[in-house]
DNA sequence: TCTGGGGTCCTAGGACCC
DNA sequence: TCTGGGGTCCTAGGACCC
């Protein structure tokens, strides 16, 4: 999808389209998330700060996500991809593999031949644009290619609303003239060493060779690169595939000084990291705590225990450990708290077990002695967290006089709402107290009648 | 007003085991 | 009388991706 969370905020803001639109983190630390093509011209891209963002684009519309309304449009999507076949890989929300040959036009692409039947990719894809077009009121652009590999470098090149194909056959000369920066897994360091020994390009690479690649950047990534670089790539679509880590993590508006309050963000974000766990029905051997420092070092601390738990007590207890045992003299400017090593099931399965096994074995009981009956265990739940501002920009509103709406900013005790819809006209703008009664969040609205059911 | 959040994969050293 | 060679697990960090 073309810049995908900022496309659907125009789509959902009749005032938003055609002008710049920025999307991310508002708080003093926040970065781009997704910034429309418009803000783009002006310099804005992802990943940068918002605050260089608002220099470079003032006039523009800054918003948080409304990751509902894009996870909405993403099963969209995703729907009309796994009509073209039963592997689809998605990458992120807006993004996604199909391996068309395991689909309904598998037989026909096959019979057209390894080089042939570029009329039928062609019609596939341009079908497929023309339905997220309908159905979702969003533009894509879809590569298409005999790899993962060739895939996704065409569909950078097909951005933003279009499509392109990379015959059989002609990956070499496509790739031969991309910057070495192209190749996906090649960042800013490999880059750097890259360009440290004068390859440039994808065919300066090929060239290379596989045994100079693989000293210059290691076993794995020297041969993955060098692969790539020859065009070569032979890895499947896979679909469903778990995920092997759970983890959450906050930066902070102002530094952590003291202790007990990084103890109890701590404790905060294990709660989070645990009800993630619990609704994927997951649990977790080792607790990793991440701490970035004042002066942005960033360190990881991590313990495994002797089985997985989803329990927040025991997940809560070990991130506090790990926490204890940081240095954080100077400030803490992020926590986190992940949980690996997942196993299937979840502690009500293996309490379950326990107690067959024990009922089995022998009636002795031996009390849990994980912590005696320890510090009594806070409330983390119901902490109203620090963003808890009541109205945030682009938030979804209604009114019960004036209908549905969304916030364009608030201060002051104000919050002022433009009153639109994503099938009607630019709305007029209202400002109201904080506190109005009569105003109200709710739910976002479908960007088109296809998406109304 | 410097630098988000949620992931994946790889490497390297030390402990430990056979 | 002087220290092999593998394998696995754990921990920590780093690069990269969206």
């Amino acid at each position: 999808m073309d810049a995908f969370f900022a496309a659907v905020e125009q789509a959902a803001k009749p005032s938003l389209r055609g002008k710049p639109v920025v999307v991310g983190g508002l708080g003093g630390r926040g970065v781009v998330s997704t910034a429309s093509y418009e803000a783009r011209k002006f310099g804005v891209h992802s990943a940068m700060p918002m605050a260089q963002a608002r220099r470079l684009c003032p006039n523009a519309a800054f918003l948080s996500g409304r990751f509902g309304a894009y996870r909405q449009v993403s099963e969209t999507v995703m729907g009309l991809l796994r009509e073209l076949s039963p592997l689809v890989e998605p990458l992120s929300l807006d993004e996604a593999f199909v391996d068309l040959e395991a689909g309904p036009y598998g037989p026909a692409l096959a019979a057209a031949g390894p080089a042939g039947g570029p009329e039928l990719v062609v019609a596939i894809a341009e079908d497929l644009r023309a339905d997220i077009q309908r159905r979702t009121g969003l533009t894509a652009s879809v590569g298409a290619a005999g790899s993962k590999l060739m895939a996704k470098i065409a569909s950078e090149q097909a951005k933003p609303d279009g499509f392109v194909l990379v015959g059989i056959g002609s990956e070499r000369a496509v790739l031969s003239r991309m910057p070495v920066r192209a190749l996906p897994g090649v960042g800013p360091a490999t880059e750097q060493v890259l360009h440290r020994v004068g390859l440039m390009t994808v065919a300066d690479l090929a060239e290379a060779g596989e045994g100079e690649l693989v000293q210059l950047l290691g076993k794995a990534h020297g041969a993955g690169v060098h692969q790539m670089s020859i065009g070569f790539d032979s890895r499947p679509v896979v679909p469903d595939r778990d995920a092997k880590s759970v983890s959450v993590e906050d930066t902070f508006e102002v530094d952590l000084a003291d202790r007990d309050r990084i103890l109890h963000e701590v404790d905060v974000l294990a709660a989070r990291c645990v009800a993630r766990l619990h609704a994927a029905g997951r649990s977790g051997r080792t607790v990793v705590l991440k701490v970035r420092r004042f002066d942005f070092s960033t360190l990881t601390r991590s313990e495994t225990l002797r089985a997985p738990t989803d329990d927040a007590a025991v997940i809560s207890e070990t991130a506090r450990r790990l926490a204890l045992a940081v240095n954080t003299t100077g400030g803490v400017r992020l926590l986190g708290v992940g949980v690996s090593q997942l196993a299937d099931f979840s502690q009500e399965d293996l309490f379950a077990q326990l107690v067959h096994e024990e009922e089995a074995a022998e009636p002795e009981h031996e009390p849990e002695s994980e912590s005696g009956p320890g510090p009594v265990e806070e409330p983390v739940e119901p902490v109203v967290p620090v963003a808890a501002r009541r109205w945030w920009p682009g938030q979804d509103v209604t009114h019960t006089q004036l209908g549905p709406g969304w916030v364009q900013g608030s201060g002051v005790g104000r919050v002022t709402v433009r009153f639109e819809t994503p099938g009607g006209e630019v709305g007029r703008v209202r400002t109201f107290a904080v506190d109005d009664p009569e105003l109200q969040p709710s739910e976002p609205l479908p960007l088109t009648e296809w998406l109304r059911q």
